[in-house]
DNA sequence: TTAACACCCGAAAACGTTTTCGATTATTAT
DNA sequence: ATAATAATCGAAAACGTTTTCGGGTGTTAA
């Protein structure tokens, strides 16, 4: 019942351990015989590497940490999705912890990631970080680090985004183009680069097609929930009565306005046309169908991963690692909301 | 730049490397002096032990597996933070690995944690499992192993669950207790307890409210998705014109239904009445709201963790691990659409 | 004075693997 | 025949920690 050990095969074929470390491992300096041998012999016993043991000698973990603002929800668990397939093709466990939306919470994920030796670090940070002193030192322990969706430009390394503002641009145009003349937004805290990006794509479109922009149409969704778009819709209806178009920062916000509107007899999207961004699956779901920005999540994890296993690699290697900002597409989903 | 290690403090401090690991331990063979003196050398230092060093003393990894049928799902996203949440608590992490509803998938990284030599494994299962002799292996290289959610009770080792059949009977129940006189329902696969169970729940509340049950009213919904919702509510708008309510084994069918009979003009409830299952929280945000069952998702992965905590400190101790089955409160939720 | 005891420290083994480097044997060329 | 080369193996160090066990010093009791 003990465990089986390299010494343990090596006793049993009356051979070294070196020598049986290097026939599982196919180094040219073992005759094929011994090979043979050795290979049967750990296959009959069910002989299995102790990582432990690997792990200290290597200093290798072939273990990745993932960061994320928090695991219940779509998009996020979309991206976890594309991250733990690839990473398992390339034979890495992913460790996945939450920042739930807090600087301090991330800086400690942080810190236990590098405790527990992780071979590369993936991120997407939490709105109130602001500062990224935890980040720099990721950098400077050398540990490779991709950031995804919620970045930061302060920092060097390398990213996998969507182009928030050509999106929201887009969204907007859409409104535009399908007859909205006085468009509101429910936007995103101040701080997270998404929502201030999608804030001035938003902006930028009502500009170049002539229509006013209004600072009085732009609601704060603080937490970007279905509650936040209740209650801005709501507020809406307090504050104007002329607007005929929303642009809301995410389906989720975009499905509580569609809520209030239904209780209130506004008939959308007659009486108003509403975009959401993301395209989470609900949004084809409920009615009338929303109308939204797909936002690939898969791709991104995955593409995430890849990034990060480029760099773990050329680190093991020790070669110049290159970072680079992969920018995903965005598409335009037309629905019934619009 | 090099590593701090205990032997780099041993150096500085002109003492060996067991008075610096035992000072850092607090043992109580070393002097009050020398104690400070090492504390204070390692915080200066930032000395951090080294995990694979530890893990390979020790024999253990602080890090517990979690295998779930998909990441991408509401219910599973809410255990996997109350998991997570549990965990880091009592200093663990957590590696997360889905199954993809595949039975040869879930073999693999039963066999991927075991090699990783974690503390721990949860599991819910997928739904084709049958043959369960790979969670019969991790019993027997004494793995403590908890089961969620989807379990088999051909195995014996601890389990959170709720009470499907009850559940199931409580949401047919109140169709009955709010007039429904015919009702359907659509059904998971064949094979998972959960399907089962809920559907035995529904039948039971039939017949002793004095309801026949007629098997042409229970459709199958292989993959109990939003799609398969749509799917039987079509079939069964062909089929039956007297069906006046509906128990879909999720609100994800349940909501499927409802896009469907929207899209027919048939009222909800007026003309039949729906019944979904989890209290995902979009169904509060369809129109009409969709009455269910809370299942508990967040409590559940908090107590799952917790008994596994409790198995992985016994077999430390060597002592008795004692399995036994905790069974979690649901609760009616009366909204809209009954 | 010696014996007993508490107190403090360190040598060394152990965990299981990987890898360097030298040693030995077998093979080929001269 | 010897020398050079190739083929095969193993000793040993290293990774950094934990823990057992024995040794040394100093104090107190007989």
């Amino acid at each position: 019942m003990k465990e089986v050990t390299l010494k343990q095969i090596a006793e049993n074929l009356g051979i070294s351990i070196t020598t049986v470390s290097k026939a599982l491992k196919d180094y040219p300096d073992v005759s094929k015989k011994t090979k043979a041998l050795v290979k049967k012999e750990a296959k009959k016993l069910q002989y299995k590497p102790n990582v432990f043991a690997v792990n200290l000698r290597t200093k290798e973990s072939k273990t990745v940490g993932l960061i994320i603002p928090e695991v219940v929800h779509h998009f996020f668990s979309s991206v976890i999705n594309g991250i733990i397939e690839q990473a398992e093709k390339k034979g890495y466990l992913v460790i996945i912890l939450q920042s739930n939306e807090s600087y301090k919470m991330e800086k400690k994920q942080i810190d236990l990631l590098i405790s527990k030796r992780v071979d590369g670090i993936m991120i997407s940070l939490a709105n109130k970080t602001v500062d990224i002193s935890h980040l720099k030192r990721v950098r400077e322990l050398e540990v490779p680090l991709v950031m995804f969706d919620k970045i930061s430009k302060m920092i060097d390394c390398s990213k996998v985004v969507i182009n928030d503002r050509e999106a929201a641009y887009m969204a907007t145009k859409h409104l535009i183009d399908t007859g909205c003349k006085r468009i509101a937004h429910f936007r995103g805290a101040m701080l997270p680069q998404n929502s201030i990006d999608r804030f001035l794509g938003y902006k930028k479109a009502l500009e170049d097609h002539g229509l006013k922009y209004d600072s009085s149409l732009v609601y704060v969704c603080e937490n970007v929930d279905y509650n936040d778009g209740i209650n801005a819709a709501k507020q809406l209806l307090e504050d104007h009565d002329d607007v005929d178009g929303i642009f809301a920062i995410t389906d989720l916000a975009a499905i509580g306005a569609i809520a209030v509107f239904n209780e209130k007899g506004i008939r959308v999207p007659e009486d108003i046309s509403i975009m959401g961004f993301s395209n989470w699956f609900v949004s084809s779901a409920i009615t009338p169908t929303l109308s939204t920005v797909d936002q690939p999540g898969y791709e991104m994890g995955k593409r995430t991963f890849k990034q990060l296993y480029k760099e773990m690699k050329a680190r093991r290697e020790n070669e110049d690692i290159e970072t680079q900002t992969i920018e995903l597409e965005t598409k335009l989903i037309k629905r019934n909301s619009t």
